[in-house]
DNA sequence: AAAACATTTCAACACTGATCGAAATAACTC
DNA sequence: GAGTTATTTCGATCAGTGTTGAAATGTTTT
């Protein structure tokens, strides 16, 4: 991960509403979440709403599809390690002990899972 | 960590002159830097990192003392690993396997180490 | 195809943030 | 205590960000 991307991760998530947001889709899953739903817990206007998930779309931290007239959004997994490994990166020259952050999220099928 | 202070560490980070800087910190570990030699390393003017040390410091990314006319900053492994704590709480419901990162520096008296 | 719903686009505004140059403070050396 | 080095403070400038309201787009239902 580059330097410029690593600021652009962290720009998206510098911000209130757009933390909030981004975590509530890591705690929902790969499965993630419709917009109006992230709208409704986080009670936010939709417009603003999709203000931040532009940023965060650019950052690369979520994905969306579309599912009849809602929008699906799901946090990247995958770039928010890239982001925590590029933190954690040769930290203390080596010495101590430091264990950068992996997230492998297991896709739940329905609501009936394997 | 509350959220609030979760923004105010990432926007700490999100620049990229101070994103350099932190890693820096991060690399160098616990014993920290003198501000001249970030500036020199970087190529940052004086005053302008002062600046964004400030920010740093506001977020309780890094610490200062002094030493002489020297200025030494180190980066505050503790803030860091709450930081990469709170990204990744509660991921996924439980399901899948996340490792939340951390970093336990090794602290070394001098050159001549233990 | 009209009505209702979910989300996005657009334009405007107040606010914060990064950088610069010049000057001030602090500490060490002679 | 004058001179030198290391860093900070101050004032100004300019670009970017978050929010809002109104209107537009796309989708489903009747």
């Amino acid at each position: 991960m580059k330097n410029t991307d690593a600021v652009a991760s962290l720009a998206a998530l510098a911000q209130d509403s757009r933390l909030e947001v981004f975590r509530l889709l890591v705690q929902a899953g790969p499965d993630g979440l419709p917009a109006g739903e992230v709208a409704t817990k986080l009670k936010l206007a939709p417009n603003t709403l999709t203000f931040h998930f532009d940023r965060l779309r650019d950052a690369g931290l979520v994905t969306v599809r579309r599912d009849g007239r809602s929008m699906i959004y799901a946090a990247r997994f995958e770039t928010m390690n890239e982001l925590l490994g590029y933190l954690t990166e040769n930290c203390c020259e080596g010495a101590g002990s430091c264990a950068p952050a992996i997230c492998v999220p297991a896709p739940k099928r329905k609501k009936t899972a394997a």
